[in-house]
DNA sequence: GCGGCTAATATGTGCAGACATAATAGCCTA
DNA sequence: TAGGCTATTATGTCTGCACATATTAGCCGC
């Protein structure tokens, strides 16, 4: 027996799967659907709307709703504070201050964090370790016109959980790729040096200044995973 | 003026980076909202939804909705299909299939895939280019017993796209990862061995069978990017 | 036949009310 | 005091209705 938008959601997914019908396909309004499952319309919209919203479905008014032909797969990635990912593997989080001081990031730093260039702001570089081994090494620009005052010792409080803590973020965005590892992230890691690392980067901005720019060098072997 | 869903979820989350509501704390509940909003509860439902939805409250019944202390950002990525990916950049997709022959697949494919030892599956091997440039290659293993025949000429069709448009696709994985260029990668990017690469690995599966096991080796440079 | 206006239509969103469900807080008993 | 049961409560979901909005199909005049 169907009812509820989640059997809704699974009953559309099984017609698409066993092509009653087809990607390109125009499935039946809402209403009749709803009349069909014996449901309200608007428990009909809810499961659609799901579907759309992982882009099975392609939905317009008037035009009405089909299945995708070339599903963009969304795929809905977690990114985790780092301690909580090395705790979620059973290992120890633990994290070494390498250095903090003040100076002027390099030009493609200032110029995606929209700063006047010349302007002085504070660098954290930070080793991460899971049950002591290098797993990230992090390097931090962070913009202390935005930040209230006092700062806390870095050393002993990690950045990333102190500004979520304490910073009102607004909004970001996240790049991975692939780098070889320089000769500071090979010292540090353990590596040789041109070793394939595996680079998150990351921009953070209050509604109107930046916040901070952060680039995680992962230690080999590390996977991003996701499941559709 | 506040009204609609999308208005109350700006200002729910306004009042969160305000620190109003810091995070942890826990915020009023829909019906207190939706009196001091003017709207009705299913609304103030909808716009706090969205929200946890995207990591940025946490709900539990009876305990009643706070702002996630330790925000999991939540990014979504959308992974088009390469000649998309190549024609959004702009440029020309094209791609040689270099080999197609049938084999046993080594053992971690295998295992991942689910397969009975030394069974015989397909093997597809293609490069492909942007504006005439290496830009992805291409690793794939295909089970053709879930495969409708006739199969059709893959030097033709992309193997990908003759997929999503043929076969009922069901669940599957994706992840990412850096490794450094093998002999044949490295040979056919154009690039010397042991540079870091972008790799993307996903598994497909219909219901039951294992359809298909890709892996993707983007050419240096490449960038998998978000926005929050 | 062509261009532009209009009416029809499917989805988007809203409201008020209802019941379901999970999880806590507090009570009651041993 | 500890343990378990129960009432309470906030969220989760559904219904039936209504109106808004985007977009298409078709009509109409030239």
């Amino acid at each position: 027996m169907i009812s509820g938008w989640e059997d809704i959601r699974a009953e559309v997914l099984r017609r698409i799967r066993v092509r009653d019908w087809p990607p390109g396909a125009l499935i039946p309004t809402e209403e009749d659907l709803a009349a069909e499952f014996g449901v309200a319309r608007a428990t009909v919209n809810r499961a659609l709307r799901e579907l759309a919203g992982a882009g099975v479905l392609e939905r317009r008014r008037k035009a009405g709703t089909r299945v995708a032909a070339l599903p963009v797969r969304k795929a809905t990635l977690d990114i985790p504070v780092i301690r909580q990912e090395v705790e979620a593997r059973g290992q120890v989080h633990g994290f070494r201050l390498l250095e903090r001081v003040e100076g002027v990031p390099p030009v493609p730093v200032t110029s995606r964090m929209g700063l006047a260039p010349g302007t002085r702001i504070l660098w954290l570089e930070t080793l991460h370790l899971a049950d002591g081994r290098p797993f990230v090494h992090e390097g931090r620009w962070l913009n202390p016109a935005v930040l209230p005052v006092p700062l806390p010792d870095f050393a002993a409080v990690s950045a990333n959980e102190w500004l979520v803590a304490h910073v009102a973020y607004a909004t970001g965005d996240i790049a991975f790729a692939a780098e070889g590892a320089g000769p500071r992230e090979a010292a540090v890691l353990g590596v040789a040096e041109g070793t394939a690392l595996f680079i998150t980067e990351r921009m953070t901005w209050t509604a109107e200044a930046p916040i901070t720019y952060v680039r995680l060098a992962h230690a080999p072997g590390y996977r991003l995973q996701t499941m559709v």
